[in-house]
RNA sequence: GCGGGCGUGGCGGAACUGGUAGACGCAACGGACUUAAAAUCCGUAGGGGCUAAUCCCCCGUGCCGGUUCGACCCCGGCCGCCCGCACCA
């Protein structure tokens, strides 16, 4: 019997594909559009399994709408900037260019032998000057609409990558990339107003009804909202007190307006203006801050860390009684960049506060009655009530229950002048300026006379200079020789290039615009686009969920208010694909071990493995997300050649339920061989066994209707 | 601590909206083909009991209870695991 031979019929469809070039989406067609793309990715060297199953994923998807009549844009592209390109320069001296369009033209050879039906006429990367010329057009739009701003402030330093990260890109106190525990650094730095969109990408994420419920709720989390009342504790006016420098008084931000009659003490943060002006006078705060500022920022450190404070002397008086007067403390455990960085603590009804007074003999009074106590009686021992109840001992307030005890506190704080119901955000602006070579060059220019002067249009792109040294770590862009030295393009004296560079999620947060027309002379062809967009389905894996979704929301969003989008969001579709995971094998001496140098030797709980080429033991390590660096990476292409496409790209897609991680084995594979074997030999029999083999093959378009009514 | 999710054979996992639990695949076992093996094809297969029998009976979807004619599915309470956030005032 014939077998199936896929290395004689691949190649066949792939060259009619590409010459007939039936995956090319017209912009504008009698038929109704369908958007669906796949998260791009970073041009690494080969594909792996995660890819395949990720392409594979949207292949199905545009193939199945473009069988159903619609006008299916599929694109692709490359999120060329970063550091591993770097890496590749500093360990090999290659050209970074030069390593990732090698990358780029080897992964697109191996993504079109996939059979992934996709437009390439509108492949870029986003290394392309073309490409990132255009970003830094709109870049610059931004700027005039007052959305980028450059400010001294403490930002996450990572001291391997030797970078900028933004807050999304700290995971436990970590680089996200390095895994080096973050510093904390006083920079200059360059900022995109994300928190002026806060609200409205709290808002929209209603409207986002194809999104896993998961995501939204994490970026819901992430933008964290929260309403309270900022108010201001004014200065006591104690002889002696003469501080007329320091202001009315401390500003604080709370939720539990309600519980303002249990207040024991207000406490700033180390990083608080206040506290570094009382530094200056007082050196034993100055000693204070210092020992607050060595405490590490990794969980475990800041999760075990001591509650410290300090009383700096300083008194405020109460707002809602002039003859009540609290102390002022430094305290580590409060946070500067979350609402004003100074609170008020009320030990009985907040567990930090309580530890806090416990620990330096403050008062503790209660102000929330648990229904059923007796306020007589009623007291708070080493556990804070965080419950609801009536109030008591406050006052006014006195017999309500906590929220109408809010509004009440809110509305004397008004009536008093002394503070206003406030709405306070997680979110924090996007920090985007990168000190790293290989990346979009940040379009101003620093002159002695005019400041930060924007690059004119006529000017752009700022290109990337050839020869950069990656040879050292740091900066190649800044020291670079010639580069940076320029004339002001206001008063044409001598001035210098910014040297930082534009985070890489920058340069993905509106490809899926540019994809619409990526020819266009201005950043986005607003008919292709307002014809393409949103994307209708967008999948990739959940690891962006707050960096890359919320970002993209973001720009599309800003973009949209300098006329440059019509929508409101960019992806009103998306599925999120789990990992692919494989386990990690380690050689005696630590070196990891590629799984198909493997072999296992015995399963089950005595489970060992060895190396096929000279028996040595390997140690078998855990199940992890495939990588590079742990090298236990399955290709793709590997199974392409041993099973044939259809095989491979039916294994990855039939193994295990989309949405979910796949703990990647290599027997699946077989098993889908089989199958694509037996539906070939079925049709290749005689005919009378074509309607079993066409019901297989309705079969299999269940299943693709069934990950369709998934995503 | 807060939020989200999950728990079904040896394994990955099916089961529509509450209606025959275990589809399909992997691994396993038996058989056919072959000198033999591979490949392929056919068959068996949750656990236990009984039997001449592929008849039949009992138990089974993390645990305990409830609703229902009927529960993997709904409700209440536990246990365990995974993910996200977290000194957020």
């Amino acid at each position: 019997m014939p077998r199936y031979d896929p290395k004689e019929v691949e190649p066949k469809w792939r060259a009619a594909w590409a010459e007939s070039g039936i995956f090319r989406a017209e912009n504008g067609s009698g038929k109704p559009k369908y958007y669906v793309m796949e998260m791009f990715p970073y041009p690494s060297g080969r594909l792996h399994v995660g890819h395949a199953r990720n392409y594979a994923m949207g292949d199905v998807v545009a193939r199945f709408k473009r069988a159903r009549g619609f006008n299916v844009l599929h694109p692709m592209g490359w999120d060329a900037f970063g550091l591993p390109a770097e890496n590749a320069a500093a360990e090999r001296g290659v050209d970074p260019a030069a390593w990732t369009y090698e990358n780029i033209a080897f992964m697109r050879a191996e993504l079109q032998r996939l059979g992934v039906s996709i437009d390439w006429s509108r492949e870029f990367a986003t290394c392309d000057p073309e490409y990132y010329g255009q970003q830094q057009a709109w870049f610059l739009k931004l700027w005039k609409r007052g959305l980028v701003y450059r400010k001294e402030g403490l930002v996450n330093w990572d001291p391997v990558d030797m970078t900028v990260l933004a807050n999304e890109q700290v995971i436990d106190g970590r680089g996200w990339r390095s895994d080096a525990p973050v510093e904390r650094r006083k920079l200059n730095q360059w900022f995109l107003r994300i928190t002026d969109y806060a609200d409205e990408l709290l808002e929209s994420l209603k409207t986002l009804d194809r999104w896993p419920e998961k995501v939204r709720v994490m970026q819901e989390n992430w933008i964290g909202k929260s309403k309270g009342l900022r108010l201001t504790f004014p200065f006591s006016a104690d002889p002696g007190a003469e501080r007329a420098d320091l202001g009315e008084g401390v500003t604080v931000y709370t939720t539990r307006p309600d519980t303002l009659y249990g207040a024991s003490f207000v406490a700033l943060s180390p990083d608080h203006p206040l506290t570094e002006q009382l530094s200056g006078a007082d050196p034993r705060i100055a000693e204070f801050v210092e020992a607050c500022r060595k405490g590490g920022t990794s969980e475990a450190e800041i999760e075990t860390a001591e509650k410290l404070g300090f009383d700096t002397g300083l008194r405020v008086t109460h707002p809602f009684d002039p003859d009540w007067r609290l102390p002022v403390w430094v305290a580590n455990f409060i946070l500067m960049d979350y609402g004003t960085g100074a609170i008020f603590g009320c030990p009985a009804h907040d567990q930090r506060d309580l530890d806090f007074a416990r620990k330096y003999g403050l008062p503790v009074t209660s102000v929330v009655l648990p229904p059923g106590e007796d306020p007589a009686s009623f007291e708070v021992a080493n556990e804070a009530y965080v419950e609801g109840g009536r109030i008591f001992n406050s006052q006014f307030m006195d017999g309500l229950d906590i929220e109408a005890a809010k509004t009440a506190a809110i509305q004397r704080a008004e009536d008093l002048g002394l503070g206003e119901g406030a709405t306070v955000y997680r979110l924090r602006d996007w920090g985007i300026a990168r000190q790293r070579g290989w990346g979009c060059p940040i379009p101003v220019v620093h002159c002695g006379k005019c400041g930060i002067v924007t690059v004119p249009e006529s000017e752009l792109p700022v290109r990337l200079p050839e020869g950069m040294d990656f040879s050292r770590p740091g900066n190649a862009l800044a020291r670079h020789p010639t580069w940076k030295h320029t004339t002001c393009p206001a008063c044409g004296g001598e001035a210098e290039r910014e040297t930082d560079t534009l985070d890489t999620f920058v340069d993905s947060s509106w490809y899926f615009a540019r994809y619409t027309n990526p020819d266009a002379a201005t950043p986005i062809d607003k008919d292709a686009a307002d014809y393409w967009m949103p994307v209708d389905q967008y999948i990739g894996g959940i690891e962006h969920a707050v960096l890359h979704l919320l970002y993209a929301r973001f720009v599309t969003k800003a973009l949209r208010d300098e006329g440059m989008l019509r929508v409101d969001e960019p992806f009103a579709g998306l599925f999120t694909q789990g990992m692919v995971t494989h386990e990690t094998y380690r050689r005696q001496n630590g070196d990891w071990v590629d799984p198909s140098d493997v072999e296992i030797i015995s399963e089950g709980a005595t489970r060992r493995a060895r190396l096929i080429a000279t028996g040595e033991p390997v140690t078998i390590g855990d199940i992890e997300k495939m990588s590079k660096s742990k090298r236990n990476v399955v290709a793709p292409a590997d199974m392409a050649d041993t099973y044939g496409v259809d095989a491979a790209r039916l294994c990855v897609l039939s193994d295990s339920p989309p949405e979910r991680d796949v703990q990647w084995t290599s027997a699946g594979v077989e098993g889908a061989s089989r199958l694509v074997n037996r539906v070939w030999a079925e049709f290749d029999a005689e005919p009378a066994a074509e309607a079993d083999a066409e019901r297989q093959s309705e079969l299999r378009r269940a299943t693709h209707k069934t990950i369709k009514a998934v995503t």
